[in-house]
RNA sequence: GGCUCCUUGGUCAAGAGGUUAAGACAUCGCCCUUUCACGGCGGCAACAUGGGUUCAAUUCCCGUAGGAGUCACCA
C-alpha cells in the first residue's frame, strides 16, 4: 500500500441511518485511520424522488455524534467536490460520452411501452427473465443525431460484452466470477440526465481518488459491470472490501421499515453511544485479540480485513445491552450524572431527590438510561400494597412480624437525626439486637414498607437516605396504617 | 427460477488438516450480600448434510439442504 488509503462512505439520503449503514461507515473509517489515509463523505442523491427532506443533516449528525469524522465532505468540503451528486450532473454527462466514444455504452431511445412490451413477448431468456436485446446499439450514427436533434428522450446505456466473464479479487470474500452474459446493459444516464448509482460510483470513486471501495455485499455481483468501465476509461480498478448485511433475523435484514432500530432511536433509548458503535463493530468483524470492549481509536488499532465475516450477522439486543450496562460502569460519577440527567428530567421525581445518590444507586443497576423511570418509579408512586410483600422466608420475615417490627421501629427512627447509609445501617443493626430479631427481619420490612416494591436499587437504609427522614417516617406511617 | 456468495452452541464469534473446538452475550446453578444488582465461581450448549482427497478432516474438493444478495430510468 504505497499509494495513500482514500475511501468513502456513500449514503443516500433515504431516512434513518440504518446500523448496517452506520457499520459500513465505521468500517471505512477504521480501514482509513488504521492505514493513516482519508476517509470522505460523498451524498448519493441521484433519485430525486427518493429524497427525504432533513436525511443528509441527519446523516452529519450521526457521523459527528458517533465520532466518525471525515476530511472531505460537502459540509466539509475538499479537493475533489462537489460530494454532493446532485452537483455533480455534468460531469456525468461528460463522462459517459466518453464512454460512448469508447464503445463501451450507447444511446438508448428506447420508449417504456416497448420496453414493458419486451416482457409481455417472448424476448427473454430461458429463465423468463427479460434483458434488454440491445436494440439500439445497431443505431446507425445518422439515426442516433437525428434523434437527438428531435429531442427524444434518451438514456445512456452500458454496452457488456456478450461474452466472457468478469473477475476480480475482494478482500473479504475472495475471488470473485461473473460471466458477462448474465448481465444486463445497465442504464448508465437517465433520462433526466442524472446517473444512475451504477455509473456514478465509479466515475465519482475515481474522480475522488478512492482507492479502497468498502460497501455491502448486494454489489459484490455487480461489481465486474463497474470494472469494465474502469477498464474502457483505462482507469486503475480500486480494491474492493463488500460487507456482509446485519440481520434481524436469520432471513430480514435489518431495516427501519419493520421498526428496527436505528442508531438514533437506540440514543433515544438511552443506550450508551460509545456502546451503540462499539457493539455493531463486533457484529460481523472480531479483532485478533478477541477484545470486545474498544474505544474508536482503539478498533481502529485493531483493524484488519480478515477479521471480517462473510455470513450476514444477527444483530442481538441482548448484548448490545450488556455493552451499553459495562460502558457505565467505567464511567465516573460526574459523566455518569451528566449523561443520565436528561432521562432524569423526564421523570416526575427529577428535583426532588438527591441525584447523585440516585445516580451512585443506579449505576450498576442499569444497562441503558431508559431504564431509570422504571426503576425510580417508587419514588412517585406509593400506594396501599399486598402484605405479601413482606413474605420472605430467607429473612425470615412476614406481614406478621411487620406488624410487631415496624411501630417499634417507627418510634426509633424518629429519633435518629442522621440518615446517612452508613449511619442508619449502624443504627438499624442495632435496633435488631436490641429487640432480638434478624437484621434481615428489620432491613427487609422496613425497605418493604417504605417502598412498597419488591426490588429496588439498593437494601433498606439506602433507600430512606434517599427518601430522607420526612418521607421515611411518613411511608412508615402509612405502610403501618396498611397492614392493620 | 438464473447468477454471485455464505454455513462453528440460541446470538456474536476464535480456530484453517492432528485442539479436551477458545472467548463473549443469553441461560441455569452456587458464593458474596440489607432486596435487586455488581463481583467471583461453575454448568448446559456448536463444526448443516452426503460423498470424496488424506495416515488424519470442523478445516481442502464436489454434491445436497438451508440462508443471503442480485436480476429497476433504487441505491
Amino acid at each position: 500500500m504505497s499509494e495513500k488509503v482514500r475511501t468513502r462512505f456513500a449514503p443516500s439520503p433515504t431516512g434513518y441511518m440504518h446500523i448496517g449503514n452506520l457499520r459500513s461507515a465505521l468500517y471505512g473509517y477504521l480501514f482509513a485511520v488504521k492505514n493513516g489515509g482519508d476517509f470522505i463523505l460523498r451524498i448519493e442523491d441521484t433519485d430525486q424522488n427518493r429524497y427525504v427532506d432533513g436525511a443528509v443533516q441527519i446523516i452529519y449528525d450521526t457521523l459527528a455524534d458517533a465520532g466518525i469524522t471525515y476530511s472531505e465532505g460537502p459540509d466539509k468540503g475538499g479537493d475533489y467536490g462537489p460530494y454532493m451528486q446532485s452537483e455533480r450532473k455534468e460531469i456525468y454527462m461528460e463522462y459517459a460520452k466518453k464512454l460512448i466514444e469508447k464503445g463501451a455504452a450507447y444511446y438508448c431511445f428506447c420508449t417504456p411501452e416497448r420496453l414493458a412490451s419486451m416482457k409481455d413477448t417472448s424476448v427473454s431468456d430461458s429463465n423468463g427473465v427479460t434483458r434488454y436485446d440491445k436494440h439500439c446499439l445497431s443505431l446507425t450514427q445518422e439515426e442516433i443525431e437525428a434523434n437527438l436533434k428531435a429531442g427524444i428522450p434518451f438514456v445512456i446505456r452500458q454496452n457488456i460484452p456478450a461474452e466472457g466473464k468478469g473477475t476480480y479479487e475482494d478482500m473479504v470474500f475472495g475471488e470473485v466470477s461473473v460471466d458477462y452474459k448474465d448481465m444486463e446493459d445497465g442504464i448508465l444516464i437517465k433520462s433526466d440526465g442524472m446517473p444512475t448509482y451504477n455509473f456514478a460510483n465509479v466515475v465519482d470513486d475515481h474522480l475522488m481518488r478512492i482507492n479502497y471501495v468498502i460497501r455491502g455485499v448486494e454489489y459484490l455481483s455487480s461489481t465486474p459491470k463497474y470494472n469494465l468501465m474502469y477498464d474502457a476509461f483505462g482507469w486503475e480498478r480500486p480494491h474492493y472490501m463488500h460487507l456482509s448485511p446485519v440481520m434481524k433475523d436469520a432471513q430480514h435484514k435489518l431495516s427501519k421499515r419493520n421498526g428496527d432500530a436505528s442508531y438514533q432511536d437506540l440514543v433515544a433509548k438511552g443506550y450508551v453511544k460509545e456502546a451503540i458503535l462499539n457493539y455493531i463493530a463486533l457484529l460481523g468483524w472480531a479483532p485478533k485479540d478477541n477484545s470486545e470492549k474498544m474505544t474508536l481509536a482503539e478498533m481502529a488499532e485493531k483493524f484488519s480485513v480478515d477479521g471480517l465475516s462473510k455470513s450476514p450477522s444477527i444483530y442481538d439486543e441482548a448484548k448490545l445491552r450488556w455493552l451499553s450496562g459495562e460502558y457505565m460502569k467505567d464511567m465516573s460519577e460526574d459523566e455518569f450524572l451528566r449523561r443520565a440527567e436528561p432521562f432524569f428530567a423526564k421523570t416526575e421525581a427529577y428535583g426532588k431527590y438527591d441525584l447523585n445518590l440516585l445516580c451512585k444507586l443506579l449505576k450498576t443497576r442499569i444497562e441503558t438510561f431508559g431504564d431509570i423511570p422504571e426503576k425510580i418509579s417508587f419514588l412517585e408512586s406509593f400506594g396501599p400494597f399486598a402484605p405479601s410483600l413482606y413474605d420472605n422466608k430467607k429473612q425470615k420475615c412476614n406481614a406478621d412480624a411487620a406488624r410487631t417490627i415496624l411501630p417499634k421501629l417507627r418510634l426509633a427512627m424518629e429519633g435518629w437525626d442522621d440518615y446517612s447509609n452508613a449511619a442508619l445501617y449502624e443504627k438499624l443493626v442495632a435496633f435488631a439486637a436490641e429487640n432480638g430479631v434478624k437484621n434481615g427481619q428489620v432491613l427487609w420490612c422496613l425497605r418493604i414498607a417504605i417502598t412498597g416494591t419488591a426490588v429496588t436499587p439498593g437494601g433498606a437504609s439506602e433507600m430512606a437516605e434517599l427518601l430522607g427522614k420526612e418521607r421515611t417516617l411518613a411511608r412508615l406511617d402509612q405502610a403501618i396504617a396498611w397492614l392493620a
